[in-house]
RNA sequence: GAGGGCGUAGCUCAGUAGGUUAGAGCGACAGUUUGUGGAUCUGUAGGUCGUGGGUUCGAGACCCAUCGUUCUCCCCA
């Protein structure tokens, strides 16, 4: 037998880091629910067709998907085969794979949404806590499990979502204590570029290669624009585009230049000032930046689109979303708009562990230790050990009989602070010896009295 | 999908130009101490050197393959 492994870009967590990713879940909880978003959760496997094609053709080639059961059954040998060479030939085959593991939240939301709109009340806004997987080459940040944490409103355009949203942002990280940007551009901006460039269908060529603009610079950016077959005209646009400077307002002064009189492009910069405006009085503004070279890979956004950046920090982005017009529509219920935002729980874990974020306060651990002495004393340190776990003091007593020594290790291994001893000479009196082993101080108090006592 | 680094004891690693029986620190266990730990000292256990081939009189070291891991690019949280 070989030793024991995990898959690929899976991780087990200690107690240690349950608590500390605890702290993480439960504070992003608490914002959404203090927002008025309430919980969904949705099953970890979709159906196949309910996922492919959503995220792209390097999003459909990252999707886990599920082997069929019963493959192996001689009578479906013919559409096996069938299926095997389908997937030769780069499709894939539901006679092989129906189902595949959820990749993001968001899709399965816009399905859950498709397949209730009857019921729900809109505008309908839920979060959800869920894990996601992705069939990714593992590395730094980049698990092939791990968890997001969505909040979406849907059946609402109206732009007083994004501006709860990128609340919700700043609110979770402030009290995460992990200083943040929250990048902020809009789709119709871009779009509005690529009509200025020759043509709409130029978008996805024009946002991949804007968005890689930080990467790999200028000079690189403006190559593949060439090899995308850009006039240099339009290298040149696209070029005062990108190097627009400034605070936000003297960027989108000059964005507005640009776009003259492009109504898709001024309706953009219009949504952008309108949540930049609103959150001058909560002072949030300060951490909004207007990033026009923000592009994100999804093609549904077609609005506003956000994306949260650890401050001093590397490490890719933490949080992004956007608004996406007519996502369920996918599923066949169209005109149902919806803006939503998701945490990347296991960065935010990675940032503030490698910046030392996490407040000492969450090791939670034993309280008290009982020692076990024997057989007569365990039974009444037992009786003790109940009643105080009675007034929810978490107890533990030591299952065998042994050396002090290996009892106080155990204690101080597990960082539990007190120990109490009941021996021969204890159990004759009625008593216990409590001892705080950070102080070193030690008492006795009367078994009857044991409960009133300050730990 | 492309390209690098690394796999030696439970953990962190050393192992010099290939040369006898593969080492250290920490940890674990035991004793000093059958009811007061953390220290010191002493001792003990623990390794098919990731796996499989090859080169060589001789391989932990060199070559090839393979698996695992990690990082970068692509893409992304």
């Amino acid at each position: 037998m070989s030793k024991p492994s995990l898959p690929q870009g899976t991780r087990d967590f200690n107690a240690a880091t349950v608590q500390k990713r605890q702290f993480i879940f439960k504070t992003i909880q608490s914002v959404f629910e203090t927002y008025g978003f309430q919980p969904l959760e949705t099953p970890a496997m979709e159906n196949l067709e309910t996922l492919m094609g959503k995220y792209g053709e390097e999003g459909d080639k990252l999707i886990f998907k599920i082997l069929n059961n019963g493959l192996d059954n001689p009578q479906k040998k013919q559409q096996t085969l069938e299926g095997l060479e389908k997937l030769f030939a780069g499709k894939t085959s539901t006679a092989l794979t129906e189902r595949a593991l959820r990749y993001d939240l968001t899709i399965p939301f816009a399905r859950y949404v498709a397949m209730n709109h009857g019921s729900l009340n809109f505008p309908f806004k839920r979060y959800q806590i869920q894990p996601v997987w992705r069939a990714d080459r593992p590395q730094k940040g980049r698990y092939r499990e791990f968890y997001q944490c969505d909040a979406d409103v849907v059946g609402s355009e109206s732009l007083l979502n994004e501006v709860d949203l990128v609340a919700v942002y700043l609110t979770a990280f402030q009290k995460l204590n992990l200083p943040v940007e929250v990048k902020i551009n809009n789709r119709k901006i871009l779009l509005a570029l690529a009509q200025i460039c020759g043509g709409e269908d130029k978008l996805i060529d024009l946002t991949i290669a804007i968005d890689k603009l930080d990467k790999i610079g200028w000079d690189k950016v403006k190559e593949e624009l060439q090899n995308k077959k850009f006039s240099e005209a339009q290298q040149k646009i696209i070029q005062n585009y990108l190097t627009i400077e400034g605070n936000n307002t003297e960027k989108l002064k000059q964005l507005s230049i640009l776009m003259g009189n492009n109504e898709v492009g001024l309706k953009g910069i219009e949504e952008i000032n309108y949540v930049l405006d609103y959150h001058v009085q909560t002072g949030m503004d300060k951490h909004l930046v207007a990033d026009f070279t923000l592009a994100r890979g999804l093609n549904y956004y077609t609005g506003i689109i956000f994306e949260v950046k650890a401050i001093e920090a590397e490490m890719g982005s933490i949080g992004g979303g956007g608004r996406y017009n007519d996502l369920t529509s996918l599923f066949g219920v169209p005109n149902i708009a919806g803006v939503g935002i998701s945490f990347g729980v296991d960065r935010i874990y990675d940032v503030m562990e490698e910046k030392n974020l996490f407040p000492s306060t969450i090791d939670q651990t034993t309280h008290i230790l009982f020692f076990n002495l024997g057989e007569q004393e365990t039974k009444a340190a037992y009786l003790q050990m109940m009643q105080l776990r009675d007034k929810k003091i978490a107890c533990e007593i030591y299952p065998e009989k042994s050396k002090f020594d290996k009892q106080f290790k155990y204690a101080e291994k597990k960082g539990i602070p007190n120990v109490i001893i009941i021996g021969t000479e204890e159990l004759a009196k009625n008593e216990c010896t409590v001892k705080n082993i950070i102080t070193g101080k030690q008492t006795t108090v009367s078994l009857s009295d044991l409960s009133n006592f300050e730990f």
